[in-house]
RNA sequence: GGCCCCGUGGUGUAGUGGUCAACACGCCGCCCUGUCAAGGCGGAGAUCGCCAGUUCGAACCUGGUCGGGGUCGCCA
């Protein structure tokens, strides 16, 4: 037996006791005559007094311990003495006085420090040591609470009759969604096997076997470009249900989240029950799909005050159909003209043709109304004084417009109005903000290719009303059984009812522009399937990566996975991807084309 | 693919045209029996990511390139 106890756990009933301990040397005080040593496991530290008198020869002397060295040690359990307890540490009042020790491992000088005191090391030196800097407590606790928050939904969707299934990693590729990680076939080749974007059509499929209720938390691959919140792959809780409404859905996802957040001892307030907004209402009040409620400033519309002002850029836009909206920026007039400015240049990046910005002069003492603007000369007072009253600006504050097509505009808003948030410091950081968002429109036009795409995916259910409508010429009209869960501004699940019969598959099929022929050779293993008896069914997948984010307070993915990818998909630790050799492209009937890239 | 930021001993930083590239931590050695981010004294360790250019002279300026981060496109 290596140890009695981790080394957080003696304490002041053990005084007296004889205990073996192991663990890595995380500190050494070296008093010449005495040395004290803080060991560490994953649970934590406890002190470790090595006095001469006390001690049994060793084939290592105790003064050539190092950091990180692996050792156990024998001994008593003391108080320590009068005036040297540690209140920091949770074993801070008792110390182990080492009567006998063994080093199991030596440790090499760490490429660096683990300390928590020092400012961050490089990501791409820790990622190449993650092994090393997993070692490090905040790290581990982020693996503990997500070891925990799997565990919680693992029991309550066991509680619920939910059945964890598997599916396969190595599928089929479709043209659909995100761009597929492939896989050569040995035994077929110039064949590929795909691996799943999500198991989507797979849980559907178990709909039709009567499964009724199944889940699995599983890895989903896709080839795009890595964000701060996305990886290459990423870990969804996926489930599905037979027999369900959106309503059913939703009530188990709030349940499933609400009951999750209590049953973790973390210092965060939440809604309850969680608010629920359409699509359409977020994207004219919030510029986005995913609004961070935790705090208003919601976009205001100046349109049809603006159609007749003398100032141009805003009556011409009106009359060419666009709009003019904006915000209200509490406090606005504290900005400097540096920082309006940089608001001004970061509306550019975004695509905006320009940010009017209207400073609401305070005036104490005086009941004037003065502004300050760039383009002072081409607004008169009664229009500001008019939008002002109209969306409630007061003295101190600062009215942001853009104008522009209603889309794009609501979204630029949307971008300021979250980086406002964050540079006013407009919420709590301890708070989470659950939102659904309801009644996704079931098709989106794709202006680069020329034509719809599924705004969920092709799968999902539209409204009864349009259910015998289908068509391209109402493809913007319909809406569907489609829905997220947003929290603090990130998507944390989405999900559908679906479509379970063949002819309404069909017509959406049809309008995402695939022929009879490409619908069968494609998706007939669905199709075939609902002409078996398919029951109504549809679920939803939360991320998991991002849900330890979100109770995290971590701001990367990179954060809570314990072996992440940079953000050209490559591993530092393993080195991949990585080149095959010439036998192994061989056997896969695989030649390269660029042949300089693979010098195998 | 576009845009923005970063790259200096093992680690984190300073250094924006001119002698041996500075500091902290870490590391090595010596001293030290109550420290806990121990302390004291001493020491080693960097051709400043890479390549080219400008210049009498480049860590510093310019161009390119590689790597990292953020973001837009992309992510059914």
């Amino acid at each position: 037996m290596y140890r009695d106890y981790y080394c957080n756990e003696p304490n002041e009933k053990l005084i007296g006791q004889d205990v073996k301990l192991s663990g890595w040397i995380n500190k050494r005080r070296d008093h010449g005559g005495l040395l004290f040593i803080d060991l560490r496991d994953r649970s934590g530290l406890i002190q470790v007094v090595f006095d001469p008198d006390n001690l049994k020869e060793n084939e290592f002397h105790w003064n050539q311990f190092r950091s990180e060295w692996v050792i156990q040690v024998q001994g008593v359990i003391q108080k320590r003495p009068e005036g040297t307890e540690n209140l920091n540490l949770p074993t801070g009042k008792i110390e182990l006085i080492a009567k006998n020790y063994k080093v199991l491992n030596v440790s090499k000088t760490l490429p660096f420090e683990l300390t928590d005191f020092k400012e961050e090391t490089d990501e791409i030196i820790r990622l190449k040591y993650r092994y090393l800097d997993l070692r490090r407590s905040q790290k581990y606790e982020i693996l503990n609470l997500r070891h925990k928050v799997v565990k919680f939904i693992r029991d309550y969707l066991d509680t619920n009759g939910f059945l964890e299934i598997e599916t396969p990693i190595l599928i089929k590729s479709t043209p659909e969604g995100a761009r597929d990680f492939v896989v050569p076939s040995r035994n077929n080749q110039g064949q590929f096997y795909a691996l799943p974007q999500s198991p989507q059509q797979l849980k559907q499929l178990l709909m039709v076997s009567g499964i009724d209720k199944y889940f699995q938390i599983v890895k989903c691959f896709r080839d795009e470009d890595p964000r701060s919140d996305r990886q290459p792959e990423f870990t969804q809780l996926d489930l599905e249900m037979s027999f369900v409404t959106q309503e059913d859905v939703l009530n188990l996802t709030e349940e499933m989240f609400t009951g999750l957040i209590k049953s973790l001892d973390i210092d965060k307030k939440f809604n309850s029950p969680f608010q629920r907004m359409t699509y359409d209402s977020a994207m004219e009040l919030y510029g986005t799909d995913k609004p961070d409620l935790r705090f208003d400033m919601q976009i205001k519309d100046f349109s049809s005050l603006s159609k007749d002002n003398p100032f141009k850029v805003l009556s011409n836009t009106i009359k060419n159909k666009g709009v003019v909206k904006g915000l209200v920026v509490p406090g606005g007039s504290a900005f400097s003209r540096k920082k309006i400015d940089s608001l001004v240049e970061y509306t550019r990046e975004l695509g905006g043709s320009g940010l009017i910005w209207i400073v609401l002069e305070e005036n104490p003492g005086s009941d004037d109304f003065e502004f300050k603007s760039v383009v002072r000369k081409y607004l008169d007072l009664d229009y500001v004084k008019n939008i002002s009253t109209t969306h409630n600006a007061k003295k101190g504050d600062m009215i942001l417009l853009v104008a522009g097509e209603n889309k794009h505009t609501l979204e630029i808003l949307g971008q300021l109005r979250n980086k406002l948030g964050r540079d006013l410091d407009l919420f709590d950081k301890n708070e989470l903000n659950f939102c659904f968002i309801t009644d996704f429109p079931l098709f989106e036009w794709d202006e680069e290719n020329k034509k719809w795409t599924s705004s969920h995916h092709p799968f999902t259910m539209p409204h009864e009303e349009h259910q015998n409508n289908i068509t391209i010429d109402n493809a913007s009209d319909i809406r569907a059984y489609c829905y997220d869960l947003v929290a603090n501004g990130s998507e944390i699940a989405s999900g559908s009812i679906r479509i379970h019969k063949k002819e309404m598959q069909e017509e959406v099929f049809s309008i995402l522009g695939y022929s009879k022929n490409e619908t069968n050779e494609l998706f007939s293993q669905l199709l075939d399937a609902f002409e078996y008896g398919a029951p109504p069914h549809g679920g939803i997948a939360p991320g998991i990566d991002r849900i330890i984010m979100l109770l995290s307070g971590t701001e990367n993915i990179r954060d809570v996975i314990a072996f992440p990818k940079t953000q050209s998909g490559f591993d530092p630790l393993f080195e991949s991807p990585s080149q095959l050799t010439a036998e192994q492209l061989n056997e896969l009937g695989i030649s390269i084309k660029n042949p300089e890239n693979n010098s195998n």
